[in-house]
DNA sequence: ATGACTGTTCCGAACAGA
């Protein structure tokens, strides 16, 4: 089984390559992040056509999350247990459309989109942090609940957690951006190192990363980033075979500033 | 080429991405 998950930067503008992409690559489960759409706006049709049931959270046209699955998509949540709210000061709090969870052929998968701290003393920072220690929360209590259990934490994680994951780390210091500090690393490193996950990915694919910034040529010279992952519970982790970042679809027109990420899993 | 982006909203400037 192929599980992939994929920043896809709209959905709408992006269906004829997702359908496309659906195609060549043969996956059974794709969780897709930035649609960018309400439920009205969603192109339902795409997934329909190349079977694939899908499930989809939007709620404007900021984030939005969904999951395609050909080997079933049961139990639906959208949201996970305590996700924290934003909310501009004098606005009520949300619950922001960056989480769905569905189970395919007996796998929990979460398609995820972290916030992105936009600066390194903004209020969103905090939010992120406060979203990845509640998420984290969530695993702990699923381990606890079940050792053996088969889930996938996938997305855009928004964080690089090594120096070696962007192009050059003393751009990134000079410029105080984000994805790469302490609290950030330490908030993702703790899915490994405190909950037991794996990143299933990395060892597959080292020095490659999965975003490239549409401007400044990022692509051509090859300045990204890696910050989509998918991390696997342990007993998930035991079924891996291969896995692998597809730089191709980051080429040409229309292409999205996110690469897909993929995992083949024994059966 | 001495700079070079993309998307949504409801028609053009604001916002967001990272």
């Amino acid at each position: 089984m192929k599980i992939a998950t994929w920043n896809v930067n709209s959905i709408r503008a992006r269906a004829e390559r997702v359908e496309e992409w659906l195609d060549r690559s043969d996956v059974d489960v794709l969780a897709i992040q930035e649609t960018k759409a309400q439920e009205k706006n969603f192109p339902y049709e795409i997934f329909d056509f190349m079977g694939y049931e899908v499930a989809h959270f939007g709620l404007s046209q900021w984030n939005g999350v969904a999951i395609a699955s050909r080997v079933g998509l049961e139990d639906v949540e959208r949201t996970f247990a305590g996700q924290p709210s934003f909310a501009k000061p004098g606005d009520t709090p949300v619950q922001e459309a960056r989480a769905i969870g569905a189970t395919c052929a007996g796998v929990r998968i979460w398609s995820l989109y972290i916030p992105n701290g936009r600066g390194l003393e903004d209020p969103h920072m905090a939010y992120k942090l406060e979203w990845l220690k509640e998420l984290r929360s969530n695993v702990d209590s699923w381990l606890s609940a079940d050792a053996q259990a088969q889930f996938a934490l996938v997305g855009d994680w928004n964080v690089a957690p090594y120096d070696h994951d962007v192009w050059d780390i003393d751009y990134f210091r000079e410029h105080q951006m984000t994805h790469v500090s302490e609290p950030e690393r330490d908030a993702f490193f703790a899915f490994m190192n405190k909950s037991g996950l794996s990143d299933v990915v990395r060892p597959f694919t080292e020095g490659e990363y999965t975003y490239w910034d549409y401007t400044k040529l990022r692509f051509p010279k090859n300045e990204g980033m890696r910050i989509d992952f998918q991390l696997y519970s342990p007993a998930l982790t035991q079924r891996v075979k291969s896995a692998h970042i597809d730089r191709e679809e980051r080429k040409g027109k229309g292409a999205s500033d996110h690469t897909p990420v993929v995992v083949e899993i024994a059966d």
